[in-house]
DNA sequence: GTCAAAATGTACCAAATGGTTAATTTGTCA
DNA sequence: TGACAAATTAACCATTTGGTACATTTTGAC
């Protein structure tokens, strides 16, 4: 209505990079939202500050832009646990305190898990053409590693704790709350899903996992 | 080739379920392949041994397709788990037990994982038309709480074992080791996911979940 | 100021896709 | 046996969708 559509002169600046990260933005919720497949590229570029056009031009096309945003959307997260400072706690909290990290983050960012999952529907087919996203999250497991190595020599851990299969399990959970949050609360409702439902739920998560690691404390066998 | 083409009638017997059952077996497979908007009618019809028509014919639309393909994926699962005979065994036992059947399942059928991540992303929107769905899934949750029951009875689980937390930790384990396999294992190597891996992940899964729900064994406190 | 390269807008397109129309055959039962 | 409903075939269609052609404008270097 008020554009100003009576100049003669279309007017408008060159701003590459606002421009890219606009369509980064909108095209990550546009993914998470609808999976790759569901995703439409007139929806995404509809809510959009630019044109079909740029998306095109600076992404090459639908396959490639996705791949983009899921490599972002990695980067947010391993950036974001790089932060944590666990090597100044004692093993068993650093594991908590990442429990925590990864529970909450996971939470606060359902698009992530979204994109994911519906990079597992494609079996990762794009994940795989990826060159950057390997490398980040070698970062979790060796940071976990260290922790585990750290927590064997106290004897406060098994001797046999494995660092691939604790990341495994506390991704299950923070991944599994998240992705499959729709039908399990629709099945067994949603006590688990309010805010102290997912508190109590943290703190579970918490104790199970510490038991599973700890050393046993009796001396039999 | 070998067609009867030559022949002037075309000729064809009525069979109404074997086509209902055919067109569901292929297009469970196609959307579990592809997920909801990646499944493409056409391709399903290509691999039916009916028509297009007959789809719509019986099945309406392709919305109402997917729900039927989710709520026979749903009734297989639960018609499978009704076959365990838990009642019978001690507590901890038929929890493990239950532990073993729902890891084998989900591992053994990835079509019924992949259709529940899709209905995820479409948070849940065709599974909220089921009438049939929610039914089936209170068994589960009460056979758990006959199970929680007894074994708090027996003094074996802490008092405070809640049956659809202890569902949510089993499900969450079986459902993430197949839903997120491909990301997971690319990110993190597959060692997890060969078949020693995974006898030594469902192991894992067992003893942490035992330790979760045993009393303390400990008089301390 | 000129000019080429980068950036952007507009209009358009071919293919894919979910769905339908119309006609034909098969089965059933009075 | 013939009429009528159920089952099935084959061709067709409107819309959506990812992607492009082409013109135009902005920018920065010289």
């Amino acid at each position: 209505m008020t554009n100003q559509k009576s100049k003669s002169k279309p007017h408008w600046r060159q701003d590459p990079e606002t421009v890219k990260v606009d369509i980064l933005e909108i095209a990550t919720s546009g993914f998470a939202e609808h999976g790759f497949a569901g995703a439409r590229i007139d929806e995404i570029v509809g809510r959009t500050k630019t044109s079909k056009r740029m998306i095109y031009y600076y992404f090459g096309n639908k396959d490639q832009l996705y791949l983009r945003v899921l490599e972002e959307a990695y980067l947010k997260l391993r950036n974001a646990e790089r932060q944590l400072k666990l090597d100044e706690l004692a093993p068993m909290d650093a594991i908590e305190q990442l429990i925590d990290f990864s529970f909450e983050y996971h939470r606060n960012h359902p698009e992530y898990v979204r994109l994911i999952a519906s990079e597992n529907i494609r079996k990762g087919s794009h994940i795989n053409q990826s060159g950057t996203i390997p490398d980040l999250n070698n970062q979790i497991i060796s940071h976990l590693q260290r922790i585990c190595r750290s927590g064997i020599d106290q004897g406060l851990f098994r001797t046999d704790v494995n660092a691939v299969e604790l990341h495994w399990m506390i991704s299950a959970f923070s991944v599994f709350n998240v992705s499959n949050a729709a039908t399990f609360s629709h099945l067994h409702g949603d006590a688990l899903f309010t805010d102290s439902g997912q508190a109590s739920l943290r703190e579970m998560i918490k104790s199970t996992i510490a038991k599973a690691v700890a050393a046993n404390q009796t001396s039999l066998e």
